[in-house]
DNA sequence: GCTTGACTTGAAACGCGTTTCATCCATTAT
DNA sequence: ATAATGGATGAAACGCGTTTCAAGTCAAGC
């Protein structure tokens, strides 16, 4: 494989020349320009792109950590960070990884060595204080609030969120009212988790333990959660559902056998999925797409400039009333 | 930052010495070998990865050629590959093209420049022709059935998919037989196309034009289509629907306005999503996960060793018959 | 006629880890 | 006692493109 040095003696000019004309810089004669591109025809050459991260120290290159991709939530940020990065002419590098700490460690180090020029955390498991140390070395940005902490964040107040919902059920009447979510710990969960005790407390109804459904993040699911409702002694009448797909597969297993929704349950989703429209699921629209949009430009704009507007945006949510409550 | 050299001197020992203990080589004393990490602890030193991949020729890093990531197909494709590559160390290099033949050849000139170590195509809209140039430079894998040319391919035979849920229609009596597609250009795509106009001619069948939907993609694509054939003057008694997405989206709506499905319309999917067997569709099911998995494995072994068992590698499908076919 | 500035061009250093090769010491085998 | 062998270590080359700096040419400005 040729390299530079040979493209160099072939065109019978200097290495910086070739380097000047392969970039497109100026002060080059035009006899020489074209020089360099016969030698780069007849050479068959390509530039080593290791060299070139190499010697520029950057490599247009962006990780994005997440815990899976098969997933609606997240392959929507992803699609919105891709377009962007496309965009700008930045690549994209994953890692999956499965909430595994290990594997989030692992992305760190791999920004810390300069194999991308930042990273964007969709979610994670380690600690904030972990990327507080590597916010040092290099640029990331999270995708969920964050207060202790002065970090790059874009994100969905799910607080709010979580507690506008609460409020309309409350309205409505709802007293006995619970919650699925996709785990348990993490930034978002506790904020949901928070405003679903503040809000409940605020009415003065004493939230049920088993009323609220751990690993709900697929259809199957949902599944699951209609026959446990189905099971208990006393059953919530509403259910915040965390994710549309979780939703959905409750109201189609309902509607299967025969809970009628939402007379006998009312279901609120989140995520406003194209599924939730077709089955008419009331949900709380949340921005995934824009949020990685959002994310990466955020990236974008610190790596380019060295400054941002601000580090924090938060997203809005809106609340699309349809028939499921 | 302090590099290798740094240390070096750190530790009062050579650069090669360094290395060596980086790299858990033998024939390093203890006590050098103490005085390397005391050193990398107190400077703060980490690789630059660059630097490894320019010295090493290579990165461990696969790229992954696809239209879209926020598909269930191509993200449960995608799930398969990171899933293997995560377990053999190899990093993913996302290449979303949105079938834009500008970005698919970028891809191919990052493949050439060395970014990656190989490429797996999942879909592509390019001729096959560009793919043979490169592979000549780089290891690609694509995923779908190629009989001109020689590739690395692991593919699911779409002919005979197709083929065999035609046929079950035919026996069950249909003659009006439709088909809903993602685009019509491709080469799963022309297979499919072939199938349905050989088994319709076997069975003395002229196809429809107007049956044929095109860009069924999504969920609402089915909601379009239903829309589309309750205009029709003459309808098909039977669609294949080459997405479960867009199936289930067919079967909402023909249920929220009344369609009777399978006695007006049946349907057969692909894919056998979650959603799918949520809904009783009886569907063609399609390893997509394996299929990432398998592509990996190809690629991951040519890589390693240099040779494979064979290049070409069909998986099997299998019709799930349900409620609606 | 001399200075100034724009334009060309190449040598060399730089970014940084890996790897080869030669050297030197201390054991074993003969 | 001597040759052969294993272990330890460093100098230097290598992979390759970018960038800085110095130097040289030529025409316009004073």
């Amino acid at each position: 494989m040729a390299n530079i040095r040979d493209l160099a003696k072939e065109a019978g000019v200097s290495v910086s020349t070739v380097s000047r004309v392969l970039n497109g810089y100026p002060y080059v004669s035009e006899e020489k320009r074209k020089a360099v591109w016969e030698a780069v025809e007849k050479l068959n050459y390509t530039k080593n792109i290791q060299a070139v991260h190499l010697a520029k120290g950057r490599t247009m290159i962006v990780g994005v950590m997440l815990p899976y991709i098969h997933h609606p939530y997240f392959s929507a940020v992803i699609e919105g960070i891709s377009k962007e990065a496309l965009r700008y002419g930045y690549q994209l590098l994953l890692f999956q990884t499965n909430y595994d700490v290990e594997r989030e460690l692992e992305a760190l180090e791999r920004l810390r060595m300069k194999q991308m020029d930042g990273l964007i955390v969709c979610s994670h498991e380690v600690g904030w204080e972990i990327f507080d140390a590597y916010q040092e070395e290099a640029p990331i940005v999270l995708c969920e609030q964050v207060t202790e902490y002065d970090f790059f964040t874009v994100y969905i107040d799910h607080y709010q969120a979580f507690a506008k919902a609460l409020h309309y059920l409350v309205k409505k009447g709802h007293r006995r009212i619970g919650y699925c979510i996709g785990r348990r710990t993490g930034p978002n969960s506790q904020a949901r988790e928070a405003a679903y005790q503040d809000v409940l407390r605020d009415v003065g109804v004493t939230p049920q333990r088993q009323w609220i459904f751990d690993g709900c993040l697929f259809l199957e699911d949902g599944k699951r959660v209609i026959e446990q409702w189905m099971a208990m002694e006393e059953r919530p009448s509403a259910l915040l559902v965390t994710s549309d797909q979780v939703a959905a597969g409750i109201v189609l297993e309902a509607r299967r056998i025969g809970v009628r929704i939402p007379e006998e349950l009312t279901i609120i989703g989140f995520d406003n999925d194209p599924l939730a429209e077709m089955l008419g699921i009331t949900t709380v629209a949340l921005p995934h797409f824009t949020l990685g949009e959002k994310a990466f430009r955020l990236l974008h704009h610190w790596l380019e400039t060295g400054n941002v507007p601000r580090k924090q945006e938060e997203l809005p949510t809106r609340l699309v009333v349809r028939a499921t409550g």
